[in-house]
DNA sequence: TTGTACGCGTTATCAC
DNA sequence: GTGATAACGCGTACAA
């Protein structure tokens, strides 16, 4: 392996200027510059990107914790941090997260150790506090709204569409309303956001037995509706948190011949298209450049993004 | 910043030892072990990941190359890296590419440079033979047959399934067969293999006017079908390269209130199960999984992977 | 404009 | 068991 001492050597010259030839910096006469990138072309040389990275202190990538599931949200998100990335120079590492506390707290640690310039947390299971002793380490960043929390952090402002969508529901007159939700608002935002925007719209409290946490998958839509209709429960109206969820509904009652309630989706879906159901678009790529641009330093703050509720009529 | 040597003064120990005591390793009375490690838990220090990294010579790093696209190719093949590279230990460093020769070059040239282990091509422009002269710094691995050339490969074996789908086809009386496929066949394996496949089954070369190049989303399914319908184009059946491109397709037909052709699908999508077509699942994740094992060198040679053909029936 | 010398923080080799 | 020291390969004050 040939090192920048062996041009130095060879060339006649001082690994400094070689160094100086090599990052294009000025103060190297245009003859000596020719030389020394003729061996350098010579013997093919290239520099350590790691030895690099140590003598900067700094590796140009950024860590990006995400669960690996094939969701809008994640695949959107991701797109829109690599795009952003990616014009910025920066590689982006993904860690894998299994709403695995240890798992994420070891990320962090990384930064800690410098793996990382800084650290996405697209989703997390710890709470965000054990996040800001390393915020010292270099940019940490969450993809929710933070609240309080002195923390950077790029996000949807779902309130605000939740609230446009729960007015559609109510001005079309659909009193029994149902909520297909991703966990428990006890412990994900968007969970508390859509009941919270709910109670506002209609004054009360969603109606507990129509509630359905766990809500994911094509699958689980499916699994949903056929848990109302066997209990007899008969929902006017069914609120997924996905529009391929909404289309689990749908099917459930497609195929079993039975009328399909008033049903709006999420995350703007081909499957939510071709339903012709209205959706929310998160604009997830948006929120995933933003992000980057904090992890990266070029922005602080938080930055709650703006929703759309399409009827799709 | 405190490092390895402060451990070492403070604790009255040689950074040979610290280090041992670090790595676990063998050779450090239990006593001398014990007080170093307090010296470091005191001081709250922590390896830097880069030191560590240039000095053993490997980064735990492999780059993976794709198209920044939603399409179940690219976040299948993603997610089966992904996990494999969890289990062995391994980053996963995404470097987007759009097509782009220089930028695939750089790609190679950062493997060169010791940014990664090695490198994973999930698509790529650039032909293979600019890529052997690479695998010498590292595992250089493509994702698709790479016939004779001799380089390291993941991939799904299409022709079977084609040929599979093909004769079902076949079987079922259809004589007007329209092709919508990614790219030309004489730039995409892809392409070829479904070509190859539908020559040996039918014995005769596709129908040129039936056949569509460059289709890869709902909305080119959806072009595709307006094209053969306004063209009086009647193909009986389409072989989609995407059950979300054959909804399309589907979708033309039903807002023009016309009958829908025979149809066929491929990657084992939601839209293609809703609509109860056949297609073929080949398995992405597993690909995946084979290259990244293959970029840490816990495999060598071409492995071709079966994928199944799925009448949905 | 060029070169010297040291720092970056760790691991590995060898002598003791 | 333990320690001194040489890699690892590059960047950069500072001196010249």
């Amino acid at each position: 392996m040939t090192t920048i001492r062996d041009i130095a050597r060879i060339s006649g010259h001082s690994v400094a200027t070689v160094s100086r030839v090599l990052n294009h910096k000025k103060y190297v006469s245009p003859s000596v510059r020719a030389h020394i990138q003729s061996v350098i072309d010579e013997l093919d040389y290239v520099p350590n990107a790691v030895a690099r990275d140590l003598s900067r202190g700094k590796t140009m990538n950024i860590g990006v914790v995400l669960l690996n599931l094939p969701h809008p949200y994640y695949t959107d998100i991701n797109a829109g941090i690599m795009a952003a990335a990616f014009a910025a120079g920066y590689n982006v590492v993904l860690l894998q997260s299994k709403y695995d506390d240890d798992q994420e707290r070891a990320y962090l640690e990384q930064l800690r150790r410098k793996a990382f310039d800084g650290l996405i947390f697209t989703t997390h299971n710890i709470p965000i506090e054990e996040m800001l002793p390393y915020r010292k380490y270099g940019p940490v960043v969450v993809c929710h709204d933070p609240g309080d929390v002195d923390i950077d952090a790029a996000f949807s402002q779902r309130g605000p569409s939740y609230i446009q969508a729960f007015t559609w529901i109510h001005r079309h007159n659909f009193k029994k309303v149902a909520l297909l939700l991703p966990r428990d608002p006890a412990l994900s935002a968007t969970a508390a956001e859509t009941v919270t925007a709910y109670k506002q719209v209609f004054g009360a409290d969603p109606l507990g037995s129509l509630t359905r946490l766990g809500s994911m998958t094509y699958a689980d839509g499916y699994a949903a509706a056929e848990y109302y209709v066997t209990n007899g429960l008969h929902p006017d109206f069914i609120f997924a948190n996905g529009d391929d969820i909404a289309t689990g509904v749908a099917q459930y009652y497609k195929d079993h011949h039975l009328l399909t309630p008033g049903l709006m989706g999420q995350d703007r879906q081909l499957s939510g298209e071709l339903l012709g159901i209205p959706t929310i678009d998160h604009h997830y790529k948006d929120v995933g450049a933003t992000a980057l641009r904090l992890a990266i330093g070029k922005a602080t703050g938080k930055h709650g993004l703006h929703s759309d509720f399409l009827t799709r009529e």
